[in-house]
DNA sequence: ACCTGAACACCGTTCAAGT
DNA sequence: ACCTGAACACCGTTCAAGT
């Protein structure tokens, strides 16, 4: 084909100086990527051509794919901290029960942090300030020493781990799970668990949304109560080593 | 190079009719490389070569990477419901802290399970057989309706989330963390939050393997006592959701 | 200082062809 | 029935070279 007339007017003008490519630039088009394709449709090849660059371009922003995900999940920690929920008015119960409903809703809408939380270290200046703004919820309200991350990290971990059977869940089905699907699987797959299956008829909400949300709730409600004991239970102590009744790892 | 003599016996015997692969067979290597190397490492090709088979040759049993993880993760069910815990003899708050030790131990043993509940439905029948066992767990606790389901997800969410951010670490420090190099980390990272940075140095245990185990310990009577109060509040009731005292998800 | 292109060593998967 | 090889459309990353 022919060339077009190529001159000073037809020849796109030399970027301004400093209008190539930004770390933040990369990392916010890398969170759009994450959140509408999802972690393994994230390669450096797509996102450089997001970005009207060469997949190799962005190698001089960001040492590593890994390090970008790492920069990805800090921004994923720093919305968590603006929905806010630790501003330290209303008592423990509120507090967390907002934190916690918070946590969730946004691991629900970027699903791909819920991974990452499970492959890089979270060291970013985002999660050491929502790290902080834990750690003071909890000395406000009266936990001392390492009890303060222990309870922390409780709270945490039942959010975590109570959304990522729920993404693989979506994730399989292609979309938000309805009930009547749980129900039809069961009755395909669990022939040898009568009990279980008529359960899911009777007993399961037929909202799965809902469902889920109920068990949030519950598994939520018992963490706070057990957290509750254990300040009310020995309001000076520095550890609950002592009343553990566990029978230890194996 | 020359041909060496071939014969009917220099020539390999035509395998044994069954003697190829089996999908019991490439499940058993895949855990293998999986324990061994980690979920990246585990390629279709580097599996195919440690079978002696092309790596196409897989794809006859299976019919792609996800269905062979899929298998790969109901063994590790099966793992988890041979560790045990739920044979029925021993209090509820017995049994369940036999069961969620042995299930961390044998998360942390095969770190890759964890990334897979988040990505893989886990709908294989030693799933189903653990999950039976659960459930039979919580009813003959006392547990009444939905809120079988919903005890048992509590455990379960629980010490997932715990575990998660460990393998997190563990892949990040690339091996066991020592307590020294988390100190060493926060105080170059965390410089912002002196308070946090002193914690760590004063009131941490030395041992961060330990105080992985304090903090599940921690977490789990909380979890346990909001059980058991759970259960004792309203012996009949057939769902909790009349106590909620969430905000509700946003 | 910042970006490009070619190149390297990989991937998962399909499919016609072999035995 | 079971396995192979070539092929396709991808990967992350390095590095010399450009501007």
């Amino acid at each position: 084909m022919a060339k077009s007339f190529d001159s000073v007017w037809t020849r796109a003008p030399r970027q301004p100086r400093t209008s190539g490519l930004t770390r933040d630039q990369i990392v916010r088009a890398a969170i759009d990527l994450l959140d509408s394709e999802g972690l393994p449709a994230l390669s450096m090849r797509k996102l450089g051509g997001r970005l009207g660059a060469g997949a190799t371009s962005l190698y001089w922003h960001v040492a590593n794919k890994d390090e970008l995900l790492e920069l990805a999940l800090d921004e994923f920690w720093g919305l968590v901290d603006d929905g806010g929920g630790l501003d330290g008015s209303g008592s423990l119960r509120e507090t967390l029960t907002t934190y916690a409903y918070n946590l969730r809703a946004v691991l629900l809408a970027h699903p791909w942090a819920a991974t990452l939380i499970g492959q890089l270290p979270s060291w970013g200046p985002r999660a050491f300030r929502l790290g902080e703004r834990l750690r003071r919820t909890f000395t406000d309200a009266g936990f001392q020493g390492l009890d303060v991350y222990l309870a922390g990290g409780t709270v945490n971990s039942f959010v975590l781990g109570q959304i990522v059977p729920v993404i693989a869940m979506e994730k399989a089905h292609g979309g938000p799970v309805r009930q009547q699907d749980v129900v039809g699987m069961l009755d395909g797959l669990a022939t040898d668990y009568p009990e279980m299956r008529a359960d899911y008829h009777t007993v399961m909400p037929e909202d799965s949304t809902a469902g889920q949300a109920l068990g949030f709730d519950f598994g939520l409600m018992c963490v706070l109560d057990g957290l509750e004991t254990r300040l009310r239970g020995r309001p000076g102590a520095d550890t609950v080593s002592g009343e553990t009744n566990a029978t230890g790892p194996s």
